[in-house]
RNA sequence: GGAGGGAUAGCGAAGUGGUCAAACGCGGCAGACUGUAAAUCUGUUCCUUCGGGUUCCAUGGUUCAAAUCCAUGUCCCUCCA
């Protein structure tokens, strides 16, 4: 059962609208601009932004950016905690229903979360069963896949996914149909450029204090999802091991956010109906123009 | 001035007569994605009208056959003066 959308008033729709692009674009100047010409309110869909004291190295918003809009969804998870799509899921729906007459804005990165949210993605409640699958070699997980489900196409080195395949229950995965319908503005930049503002933007967290940062829960030894897949975190902690020079460690996140953010764009053209725009950087508010001049013709 | 070592695809680096358009790594490009998604994994990377064409510092030579052997030159590194 998924409730309807309603109407704020006769005249005007309610609308979802998502702000994505790879990470760096300026997604979240955009955003607060939208919010503000249309008084939304805005939901994180960054898979590291929900975490708390995730600042530096997320990009995070910061409290003097907000101009007032409500954020939901940023800095709440504990950095121990394992948050999952499916947990991001259940809290951007509740956000959905309860904020159903208001006009709200996606913002972030992670693909999956958004279309985990806005689209039919359904996640098992039931407890599923955790079997060690350690001494099983590659090819030994990918034939009881086959088994159990002919139809798999996980290519036989992906390991985790391999494992994940055998411990669903239902492994028929079915076409995600919107739910909510969304109107997808995509921004990006030739990749020249993103890749400059990416290597510039490592540095200048570095300058911010995303050494400190992170030492502090190196410091604590805390070794959670968050701080060990996090950009950012993990090559800083392999420094604080003694792996690496900074220097390398550094390198390290920004060729990592590099080939994110190409992971990036094949998510978002490949999953979602994504309008691009291409981002003006030397005069932004040109770019929000142009995106509100788009949002103005879908209505 | 003398003695050695080296120059290989965007970069690093293997290869020391045929099976070499040349391993591997990096970088680049492209892709997959339903509970770790800032994750995990895959493909591709001299040119091509897909027949083939042009490569391994340069030139000349040996050979049926050269990235591989020889000569000369250029540049780089180390050591002795």
């Amino acid at each position: 059962m998924l409730p309807k959308r309603h109407r704020k008033d006769e005249k005007e729709d309610i609308m979802i609208l998502a702000v994505v692009g790879p990470t760096g674009v300026g997604k979240t100047r955009m955003s607060v601009a939208l919010a503000k010409k249309y008084n939304a309110i805005i939901i994180n869909c960054d898979a590291m932004q929900v975490y708390k004291d995730l600042n530096i190295g997320t990009a995070k918003i910061k409290e003097s950016e907000k101009e007032g809009v409500p954020h939901y969804l940023f800095d709440f998870v504990d950095v121990k905690k394992n948050y999952t799509v499916a947990d991001y899921q259940r809290d951007a729906r509740a956000l959905l229903e309860k904020y159903k007459d208001r006009n709200i804005i996606f913002v972030g990165g992670t693909g999956l979360y958004l279309k985990a949210a806005l689209y039919d993605y359904r996640f098992s409640e039931e407890e599923e069963e955790k079997k060690d699958y350690s001494n099983f070699s590659n090819e030994e997980l990918y034939e009881l896949c086959l088994k159990k489900n002919p139809t798999c196409t996980i290519h036989p080195n992906n390991r985790k996914r391999l494992i994940r395949f055998l411990e669903k229950k239902d492994t028929e995965t079915v076409p995600a149909i919107p739910l909510y319908p969304a109107l997808f503005i995509g921004l990006t930049t030739n990749r020249e450029k993103l890749y400059q503002i990416i290597d510039d933007r490592v540095l200048k967290m570095m300058e911010e204090g995303l050494l400190k940062e992170v030492k502090t829960f190196y410091d604590k030894n805390i070794r959670s999802k968050a701080l060990m897949t996090g950009i950012g975190y993990k090559e800083l902690y392999e420094y604080f091991d003694g792996l690496c020079t900074l220097e390398n460690a550094i390198e390290n996140i920004q060729q990592k956010s590099r080939h994110y953010a190409k992971r990036q764009y094949t998510f978002f053209n490949h999953q979602l109906p994504v309008k691009w725009f291409d981002v003006i950087y030397e005069d932004f508010n040109k770019s929000i123009d142009e995106v509100i001049n788009y949002i103005e013709h879908q209505k």
